[in-house]
DNA sequence: CACATCTGATTGACACGTCAATCATGCACC
DNA sequence: GGTGCATGATTGACGTGTCAATCAGATGTG
């Protein structure tokens, strides 16, 4: 038992360092592969993507800075510095916000949703590509299985 | 029979889209949690521990630049940025190649070596917790041949 | 009302990454 | 031995991300 805990505790062996540089290489190398399709086919970034998608969803096409925030996952700080490159290519536009001066709505051009229109087919075409069909029905279960397990790892703080 | 073709070539269902955004998600909460644990106690970042790793690893603790951006699977102008930095934090040290003028060598310093030594078993420790630990031996298996069939689907370009 | 404090959001500084351009050396061929 | 191209590496410009500082408007308490 004194082995077992001290064994956990200790670095990990080559064949499972293997796995892990497999696992985290191959996300990252997908992660750049979408992103570059994306890039070639739209013009636009992952994030540029993320925003669209969730003003498109959005009530009127348009969020609170901190409920934008919230939806894509970001901290204030990046995305308000994505906001004023967005604004800049006329994808997003910031209004004031009526009811609280302090806050600033964000809202989704015509230009942005139609950007957003014509990014989305072929990017979720090569999500199907590279990811699903590249994996067995049986295998999407297990995949979902254990992000669960390193979800559940990664919750606890620290 | 078109139908299946059909299928396969449409968007993911909202099942596969879940199962999809908690795989990417999860694998970049994963690092983004190594890379806090790295920096919080070793004021390194993984760019910086990739090579590190690498220079400790060659003889002479010293790399061609080539060999270090093929080591560290970096384009040059990426390392050479990197690098540069490095430098400027004396973990590492430029020296000029003898045998061919255009090239220069990079080279691990005193400095740089105990960086390295006590980032590394913290690091792999965290990966153990974070990954290893967080799956059973059957999963890490499952890991690793899922992300071969990833591997296959990504490697013909485009 | 006055003041402190909280909160929504922006900013500046800096690390990181990619792309295209550049620069210097090596080398092959006439 | 010059000319021209290939190669090793760096640079500059710019998009992206984090952290700490800041700012302005909201709010609660005397």
């Amino acid at each position: 038992m004194t082995d077992d805990t001290q064994r956990t505790r200790q670095s990990p062996t080559a064949d499972e360092l293997r796995i892990w540089r497999g696992f985290i290489e191959t996300a990252q190398a997908l992660n750049a592969r979408l992103a570059s399709r994306l890039h070639e086919e739209s013009a636009l970034s992952p994030g540029d993507y993320s925003v669209l998608l969730a003003l498109s969803e959005a009530d009127g096409r348009r969020l609170r800075s901190s409920e934008l925030a919230d939806a894509v996952g970001w901290e204030r700080s990046r995305l308000s510095h994505h906001i004023r490159r967005m604004e800049g290519r006329e994808l997003i536009r910031r209004d004031d916000c009526a009811v609280d001066y302090r806050g600033a709505e964000v809202v989704l051009t015509d230009h942005g949703a139609q950007a957003f229109r014509s990014a989305s087919v072929p990017h979720l075409r090569a999500v199907r590509e590279l990811f699903i069909d590249a994996l067995s029905p049986g295998q999407l279960d297990e995949v979902e299985r254990f992000t669960a397990a390193l979800s559940a790892r990664l919750t606890p703080k620290n």
